[in-house]
DNA sequence: CGGAAGCGATTCGGAATCCGAAGCACTGAG
DNA sequence: CTCAGTGCTTCGGATTCCGAATCGCTTCCG
């Protein structure tokens, strides 16, 4: 499982556009979170791995170099992780997924209660 | 493996925070090409697949009613899927990710390009 | 009518991925 | 020397993904 990168084809996309690269990239299990976690403050690999809600080392392992390869982390001299300038940017990239699952988490609400309200 | 919901526990995240909800969404597979493919205009099963480089059409029913239940997409009389308003958010809210994306393409071809230059 | 083509959708065996517990080597504190 | 905490690896089993085949249905065309 190779580290997806914009140009070549990636799992999910002959193309290799930027996009599609990005979507696999992130489309893989954890690696959204794991840029969320690390949006304000370097975190060692437990600690990470605590905030990830205890996700399973081998895994982390994997996703961390996946992102270091993709210049998105990289690690400090204590070996802590922290995103890189361009890192920090995808994570601002993605802030406005927070204001939508606001909205997403309202309108399940919303259609939940109508469905109790017809019997 | 359930859709995930805004207040239930998913997996990934015993809180289940929208957000976290929302990186379980979106972390499947497919999920963010799905409603990437979708964006402008409806389209039928196959089609979908199609523009979805030929991703197998299992793993495709799966994503599409996932995203049913969650209520990013419906269905038109006709079959055809179609993103729902809030799905057309959700895109939106994907959107910063392609302008990433065109400047991530550029990091990497500039640190291949130093490194290269190094020897 | 007969048949070919396209559709949405399902099934199933094998491959890839993820998981989680255990353990290793190292470091600092008591 | 112990003990706890760290980064990280290994490995067997569970889950997920894949892809080809297939079904039933509709449409189109002779």
């Amino acid at each position: 499982m190779p580290t997806p990168e914009p140009g070549k084809p990636v799992r999910g996309s002959a193309t290799g556009r930027p996009l599609m690269a990005a979507l696999d990239l992130f489309g893989r299990r954890w690696s959204l979170r794991i840029i969320w976690e690390l949006r304000d403050g370097e975190l060692g690999f437990r600690p990470l791995q605590q905030r990830c809600d205890s996700m399973s080392s081998s895994v982390l392992r994997q996703r961390l170099t996946e992102l270091l390869d993709a210049r998105l982390l990289y690690q400090l001299p204590d070996s802590r992780y922290s995103l890189t300038p361009l890192g920090h940017r995808a994570y601002q990239a993605l802030r406005p997924l927070t204001r939508w699952s606001q909205e997403w988490s309202e309108e399940l609400l919303k259609s939940a209660g109508s469905e109790g309200a017809l019997h």
